[in-house]
DNA sequence: TATTGTTATACTCTATAACTATA
DNA sequence: TATAGTTATAGAGTATAACAATA
């Protein structure tokens, strides 16, 4: 008996996360020039302050070689500053520039608004179950990935 | 206000697919060599029969060119077979081998198991509740996105 | 000897458009 | 003149590993 594509779970899941990954887009990479990676950057770092890149890694779930990229490239647009971790001989300190804050502070209610769209589709009950729902599947997923 | 990311909407719905999207790759790519839009291919056509290119396209949410490149690599993995289509001569009908239907038999069973042990972790009111949450959210993110 | 982070490289995807053949 | 589908090509993203510096 054949898949019904348009039903199964794996295809409708990848298919959501398509189309609002690139309405969110249309924010952060059509106005302000940033691509997913910077824009994760920029976000972790306006709620983190100034942190190890290693802590950006977790909170972006991006790995070393794309933070390196896009703070490398966010530090060379005036947007974020790095330091050397005085802890750490090997490791740096990043956190953003005034520039940096006020690109984020534009940028978020406009994000936020299209996320509220998205969400407004939705009563107070239902966004709660979709919200516990997300979590549990996603925690399955892990299992089944093998890392938690 | 920072965004928290770990919160946001597009943040978590990005991370979830793509942890179920690998979580589901495992068996189609590991174990037997397809990329995503080849499992596509083959899964719409093991429904749909003889099609031509434009049903694939709707069917498996692939540009012309993503199914083009699928249906000749599997084509010339002898899984699919393609002739001319007697009412329009510019286009073609295709559709699985024995090979191919034989190699979506054994798929099947085993990313129904993913999905279901990932659909598990919810009760059916739950199930149900996502369901609709899904397709209302996708539908907010169509007008965002101006298509429909 | 292990870890932090960069650089190099190769590979896959994606997006655009040019092109062939047919309608 | 428009459409079905292929091919070409360039750009972006991804994955692996080699590497330098420090722990």
């Amino acid at each position: 008996m054949p898949v019904d594509l348009q039903r199964f779970f794996p295809y409708r899941i990848a298919r959501l996360a398509d189309a609002v990954s690139r309405a969110t887009a249309q924010v952060y990479a059509e106005r302000f020039d940033l691509s997913r990676d910077e824009w994760r950057v920029l976000a972790a770092l306006a709620e983190l302050g100034e942190v190890r890149t290693s802590a950006l890694m977790e909170h972006s779930t991006l790995d070393k070689m794309q933070v390196s990229r896009a703070v490398t490239r966010l530090a060379g647009a005036g947007l974020v500053l790095r330091s050397p971790d005085p802890a750490d001989g090997r490791g740096y300190l990043q956190r953003l520039t005034p520039a940096g804050r006020a690109m984020h502070r534009r940028i978020v209610p406009m994000v936020r608004a299209r996320e509220a769209f998205l969400l407004d589709a939705l009563s107070p009950d239902q966004r709660a179950a979709l919200d516990a729902a997300l979590d549990a599947v996603h925690e399955r997923a892990r299992v089944l990935l093998g890392d938690g």
